[in-house]
DNA sequence: CGTTCCTCTGCTCATCTGAGCAGAACCCTG
DNA sequence: CAGGGTTCTGCTCAGATGAGCAGAGGAACG
């Protein structure tokens, strides 16, 4: 019987049949000490595959992987699901759970909004701080409470965390440097501004540069402008301003039209948890990391392994 | 931290990092036996799978079932294989890995044909057995030693075994019972299948009965024949020998028709093993074990779970 | 054929782990 | 809120396991 088949042997006794090291040397001839070996080596070879299935699983080998190359202060990685679409839910599940778990608590969160910070915000659980003030960080749809929108995010996120939400009334984009400038201007914008920019922890997605973009959907762009961002080099947007593969604004007129924190002061921020989940966001994603604008990332494997890739 | 997410954290790190027990509390802030429990729980629950991966793996937990449910010697249960046409492969391969780990060595071993004896045929080492003396159990196609044939079977099985084959030269079934009988009172043929009903160890494989028998496709039966068979409750054949699923032979006049051992001493013979893959066996597999033809049975794990159910 | 180098084996010993148990904590129920 | 039962917790202790090591065996080479 050669080796390999003694490890099929020896892992059906050890695992399926919960033989000691032992029994199992006696069993089959061998030493106890020569089964322990053949365990470990029928584990090398893959003979042995241990998995972990369960929604909440995580992949702790590839986040310490992103951490060490990225530089990040923590990283969470979930198995992609067998259903594609249940990814964004995991991950979402994942950041809420890292979010309930942040200590220090924090007192002040600066979000921006999307299908991804909804589900984050549903999956939080009630309780999850104690008193946090929930600054919106970049202009967005739809001022009132309903549902997905952009304020109803920062509204869940503060409930549930026991506090109150602090929303910046603004488009994400507008049509003109003067309205822009005038809307900033405005005193109680300008402080919800800074109130953001000062967050100790920021919470954002990112979305990729493509016609199906909130900002198309929402118009504050067409898909012409995002077709000619694209054209410039754009990869995606975080905060409602389009960033090229090294981070760099596309269009900074665009970007002078756009409310929000920016770049510098989230980069700034001495937690900023960013939260990706998807194929479509793998170049975005790259983006972000490599440019140092997250200090901790969420997603799914499969980005992760994107990640991690050297390209 | 509910229960259910501690276990699976504390799977990650006992599966995925190595750590150990005692480690892996002081991460979570709970005590070492909590943990020990936790991972109980967490296998206990599915939340921890551990497959073993290899063609060659069994499936011992089904093998003691069956044994202890149908008083057999011993059985060999194969994972089904990803491709479903490998699973005869990997039976056959496991039939010659138990053929080559028998103890004693047998000294003559009574065959049956068809593929899956080829298959075993081909999947025995050289020098499996030392001086085998390999029978023809019953008559079969093509006397040469053409590749698949019953000779050839035989004839492999002998040569790998360092050993000499004895033929058997006879079609499976006669058209006239004069003929066999004439066929039978042959000094050498009644000689063959004496020493063939007196070997100690039988290797055969049984068919189920439909238009794809190998007796149909070699003119020894017409689908008629079969259709008639399975209209009076024949569930398949074995040694050429049509059953029903109680055991008996169906065709008492075609049964006088077919040249081999007889049922009764295949049933007596100290050790016979039955090897069996495949879906469209399922009935006749259960039929020979239930009435005891075989001592030890070779088999996938669908067939081992459909001879578990109650039926 | 001897020497060297490498792998493999079975050992000791320290560590890790699971079984079993006693007390604590919890939860009904009256 | 007391009593009785159940579950949970952390302990002891024995048994199981892995790391590391010394010697055996075996191949490669001069």
């Amino acid at each position: 019987m050669d080796d390999e088949l003694l490890m099929v042997r020896v892992a059906e006794l050890s695992y399926d049949e919960n033989k000691t090291q032992d029994e199992i040397g006696a069993l089959l001839g061998i030493s106890r000490w020569k089964v322990g070996r053949l365990l470990v080596q029928a584990r090398e070879r893959g003979i042995v595959r241990i998995e972990i299935v369960h929604p909440r699983a995580r992949r702790l080998g590839l986040e310490r992987e992103l951490v060490q190359r990225y530089g990040l202060q923590d990283a969470v990685v979930v198995p992609a699901p067998e259903e594609p679409d249940a990814v964004l839910e995991r991950v979402a599940r994942a950041a809420a759970d890292l979010l309930a778990a942040l200590r220090p608590v924090p007192r002040t969160l600066a979000v921006s909004w999307g299908r991804t910070l909804t589900a984050i915000a549903e999956a939080l659980p009630d309780g999850w701080a104690r008193g946090v003030t929930v600054v919106q960080a970049n202009g967005g749809v739809s001022l009132n409470r309903r549902a997905g929108g952009a304020a109803s995010v920062a509204a869940t996120i503060a409930q549930r965390g026991g506090g109150h939400a602090v929303l910046l009334p603004s488009p994400a984009i507008l049509e003109r440097v003067e309205t822009k400038r005038a809307i900033e201007s405005d005193r109680t914008v300008s402080a919800i501004l800074e109130q953001a920019a000062g967050a100790n922890t920021f919470l954002f997605t990112a979305g990729p540069a493509d016609e199906g973009s909130a900002h198309v959907e929402n118009g504050y762009l067409t898909t012409d402008d995002i077709a000619e961002l694209v054209r410039r080099g754009a990869v995606g947007d975080l905060l409602g301003r389009y960033i090229d593969a090294d981070g760099n604004i596309v269009d900074p007129q665009l970007d002078e039209r756009t409310v929000g924190v920016d770049l510098e002061q989230l980069r700034a921020a001495p937690r900023s948890i960013f939260v990706t989940a998807g194929a479509a966001k793998h170049d975005i994603a790259r983006t972000v990391v490599n440019s140092g604008l997250c200090s901790i990332l969420v997603t799914d494997e499969p980005t992760a392994r994107d990640l991690l890739e050297e390209k």
